[in-house]
RNA sequence: GGGUGGUUAGCUCAGUUGGUCUAGAGCGUCUGGUUUACACCCAGAAGGUCACAGGUUCGAUUCCUGUACCACCCACCA
């Protein structure tokens, strides 16, 4: 006999293991059934599971399951993450607390560091795999990929080099985005933004001599920059400035510099801003790049750098260079104070770019670095030749990609109307090595100093398998010291996972050979859903898209299910940096259970949208799989005392008898079983996932136990319970798989294997019978109205009453269900009749065309309830 | 500045093609309760002019327009 209540302690580890030794989470490529793939949002490698993991590993367990059960041969593929810059700033941090080395990466040299993070990431990678385990994820782990596999390196270098013969991958030198605590690069979509309370400072630029009129003046937040100034915007249509327009003037800066500046005119400028005038920092700012690359012609002098590498001033920046940029910034509007250059000074908010890794201010710099042209029109996609970008925008406009919600297509299409060239190289040492080699013989043999159109220049070579020597010259050859943004690998997740490793070996295949003869990209490419957080819509699927539809000429997913963000009971971002505002899956599960947090996260909440999450609504959960623990309970004593084996049990001999012979209520309850059926079926198929699990809870609960069960008692039908309980544990199972498949082990049928594989049931129009369900509604109804009149009027729990129904439709009906209603209202005489009365002294309830009156003479003390009510009366007036 | 979402019981949220919604759930509250599983339970109850203002309609929480407040995304360091 089962427990009292469920532990889940005990049960879970044990269920897991058993799915996993039995190979049920195997997909088979030469299976011929209908192919349902899922590739897990692999996790950091060296991470510990969060709710953010929790939530992904629920939904996408849930459709796995669903469609495994369905008869679809269902592939889960996991896997972990390099995490290029998060994981090299761990370990670099962990080195030097605990060896006390200050810069590691000098001390050890690459080869080392790379081979001491790897070593870290190999000894941590253990505990993700089995925290995912804990959630009873059924992820085929004879799949699992690595995004640091040789042979995900290989599909790497495969696009690399395809994008690069394309002309796709380009060196160019911009400015790009320098993380100075990180010393890399970072993408445009790794800033974030934050308004910070800054100071604007107006000061005299030219001088009235210079302008031969009113003197010339510039607003800006960064003056520290104006050093590396080679010109002046102005609004063409400015009058104030339009006599300037073209002329070159020499200006002094604090710290003995001296510079050539051109004024220019430019339509970017907003002529109310300030004082309509923006001193032109091209190396140092993006747009002031972009107007420089406009009107280099006309600009007299070349900007210079006056912030480098390390977030300090270079020698461009006279005697200021060393400084910090906030010492200078210091040390510069005091020189234009003491050259009485000083205007204003005023308070304002701006924008501050904040890397989304170091949360250190990012600073534009100009550098050397590999870019994916995103505008180039050379991918062929539904035989037309177009842009990457294009392609991004045709496969969902098409259709092709569904995302949920759909309105999460907008803010995709509104990314992309804003996609620039993405910045792929980084100046870290751990993640994939730009597959790029140069011999220095070679290119210095080449005159061509033209650093903007390197990309074919000589001695410059894109391997796929690496190499030692020039194919020239002869002479050896040094790799590219980068590193590719970590999205690039991640961006062809979906299929790099699905190559038979055994093939990336061979060289002598390429691309389209590797993709043609991989067992695992023919059958479950492309993958049926990508489930993630909205919040990596841009980093990661958008990349999934453009590279795959690229390299493979495949969509990477079919559908995009996106879910919100699992926020505190306040509402507020869990935060690893405040461990208080965090509830940690590892601490819940042992408490609750894997199913109970699943079901919290998944019933209740929509797609797209951001959820709280706090203990009770657990608690919640698990007190509904403790409720269907006790059903099934109590179904097994009654088959117990009725000396039925539930493993022989029979459903279909129930459904063949034919709906004649059953009780109404095992009528109604066959048929609301195929509506349960149906409409559970239809809401996951259409990815309603909360829809469904609300519809099996309340089914389970407010219909099963507490109609059913109750109804049962005393002329239970055990056969028929155990089909119902055995319909209800597999249509729960994607939710809360650990308990069905334990409870399922007391009532499977005897040839039947785990519930894992269990077909998924199919509605059966024959047991539906609406008639049968309306009838047993009115009879809870009745029931309902008994038990609500003795509760309005005191009557004593225990005692057994006298009632009068009057119906004339379904006088009948009622009549025949009066053991029933005598034994659930605790009715000792009952008196149905198909004629209204009219009857003094009664307690009445008026149901649609059922009247139900309780005669209060002798079931009641008046005396005793006067006082109550008297005292009820002085309450209330106290309250008042 | 551009865009998206939210505003429904004390709290957290469902409500998919406008009429079984005289609006639902969970938690909380109140009144009772050892009834052949379950107190992680059972029975009963209270509690909402579905943000506001217009419009379309025989009829709107549901569609349209506008307003307010709250989130979020994108752009912008003049």
């Amino acid at each position: 006999m089962l427990e009292k209540a469920y532990d889940p302690q005990v049960t879970e580890d044990r269920i897991y293991q058993m799915w996993e030794d039995s190979g049920a989470f195997k997909a088979d490529a030469k299976s011929t059934k209908e192919s349902f793939t899922v590739s897990m949002p692999p996790p950091n490698a060296t991470g510990q599971l969060h709710l953010g993991h929790a939530v992904m590993l629920a939904l996408e367990d849930i459709f796995i399951r669903f469609a495994r059960m369905q008869g679809k041969e269902a592939l889960w593929l996991p896997g972990t993450d390099h995490a290029a810059i998060a994981t090299e700033s761990v370990v670099i941090k962990k080195i030097q607390k605990e060896e006390k080395i200050r810069d590691p990466r000098a001390k050890f040299g690459r080869t080392e560091l790379v081979r001491r993070i790897a070593e870290f990431v190999e000894k941590s990678q253990g505990t993700i795999r089995s925290q995912i385990r804990k959630m009873g994820s059924s992820c085929d782990w004879s799949r699992e990929r690595y995004t640091m596999d040789p042979s995900l390196n290989r599909c790497v270098n495969e696009v690399f080099q395809k994008m690069y013969k394309d002309g796709l991958i380009y060196q160019g030198f911009r400015v790009v985005n320098w993380d100075t605590a990180l010393q890399t690069t970072i993408s445009d979509d790794e800033i974030e933004y934050q308004d910070r309370e800054g100071t604007l400072w107006t000061f005299e630029y030219l001088s009235a001599e210079q302008t031969g009129g009113e003197p010339l003046a510039v607003a800006t937040s960064r003056p520290e920059t104006k050093l590396g100034d080679n010109a002046i915007i102005v609004h063409p249509d400015d009058e104030r400035y339009a006599h300037l327009v073209g002329r070159h003037f020499e200006v002094l800066w604090p710290g003995g510099v001296t510079r050539h500046v051109t004024v220019v005119a430019d339509h970017s400028v907003d002529r109310e801003f300030g004082t309509g005038t923006i001193g032109c920092t091209p190396y140092h700012s993006k747009i002031d790049y972009e107007i420089w690359q406009r009107h280099k012609e006309e600009i007299f002098a070349d900007p210079q750098q006056v912030i480098g590498e390390d977030g300090l001033m270079t020698e461009n920046a006279g005697d200021f260079a060393g400084l910090s940029v906030e010492k200078c910034r210091q040390k510069f509007v005091e020189g234009l104070q003491k050259q009485g250059k000083l205007l204003k000074e005023e308070t304002y908010v701006q924008p501050l770019s904040i890397s989304y890794r170091s949360k250190q201010p990012v600073e534009p710099i100009p550098k050397l670095q590999w870019f994916i042209d995103v505008n180039k029109k050379v991918v062929v996609w539904k035989k037309k030749k177009m842009s990457l970008k294009e392609v991004l925008q045709e496969v969902v406009r098409s259709k092709d990609i569904c995302i949920i919600p759909d309105r999460f297509e907008k803010t995709y299409f509104q990314w992309i109307d804003n996609l620039q060239d993405w910045c792929v190289s980084r100046q870290i040492w751990w993640g994939h090595r730009v597959p790029v080699f140069y011999c220095r013989n070679c290119m210095d043999a080449q005159d061509s100093t033209d650093q903007g159109s390197g990309i074919r220049d000589q001695g410059v070579y894109v391997s796929v398998e690496g190499l030692d020597k020039c194919s020239e010259c002869g002479s050896s050859v040094t790799q590219d010291p980068d590193t590719l943004d970590t999205w690039f690998s991640s961006g062809l997740w979906t299929w790099s996972t699905l190559i038979d490793p055994v093939l990336t070996g061979d060289y002598s295949l390429d691309l389209p050979d590797l993709l043609a003869q991989s067992p695992d990209f023919q059958k479950f490419h492309p993958t049926t859903v990508m489930e993630t957080g909205y919040d990596i819509l841009f980093f990661w699927i958008a990349r999934m898209i453009l590279m795959t539809t690229y390299a493979t000429g495949q969509i990477p997913f079919k559908t995009v299910y996106l879910h919100g963000l699992v926020r505190t009971r306040d509402g507020k971002k869990m935060s690893k940096s405040d461990p208080s505002t965090c509830i940690d899956p590892l601490e819940i599960i042992p408490k609750y259970g894997a199913d109970a947090l699943r079901m919290s996260m998944i019933v209740g909440q929509s797609p797209g949208n951001d959820f709280r999450l706090y203990e009770e609504k657990i608690g919640g959960y698990r007190n509904f799989i403790n409720k269907l623990w006790n059903a099934s309970r109590f179904v097994l004593m009654t088959c117990e005392s009725a000396d039925v084996d539930p493993h022989s049990a029979e459903g279909s001999g129930i459904r063949d008898q034919g709906s004649g012979k059953l009780p109404l209520a095992d009528r109604a309850l066959l048929s609301s079983l195929q509506d349960l059926i149906e409409e559970v079926t239809n809401s996951l198929e259409g990815y309603r996932l909360s829809e469904a699990g609300e519809r099996l809870y309340s089914f389970v609960w407010d219909y099963f136990c507490d109609w059913y069960l109750e109804l049962s008692k005393g002329e239970a039908n055990p056969q028929l319970l155990v089909h119902a309980l055995r319909t209800i544990l597999i249509l729960l199972h994607p939710y809360c798989p650990f308990v069905t498949e334990e409870l399922w082990s007391h009532f499977k049928p005897k040839d039947a294997g785990m519930l894992i594989k269990e077909p998924w049931p199919v509605a059966e129009k024959k047991s539906k019978n609406a008639q049968a369900q309306q009838d047993l509604q009115i009879v809870i109804n009745v029931i309902s109205a008994i038990r609500s009149l003795r509760a309005d009027y005191n009557v004593e729990p225990s005692a057994l009453i006298t009632a009068i129904i009057h119906s004339k439709k379904y006088a009948k009906l009622l009549e025949s269900q009066r053991s029933h209603i005598e034994r659930l209202g605790r009715v000792e005489f009952l008196s149905i009749d198909s004629q209204p009365q009219q009857h003094e002294h009664v307690a009445s309830a008026f149901l649609k065309d059922t009247e139900v009156h309780l005669p209060l003479e002798g079931i009641i003390d008046f005396s005793k309830e006067c006082t109550r009510l008297a005292k009820e009366q002085d309450d209330l007036q106290k309250f008042l």
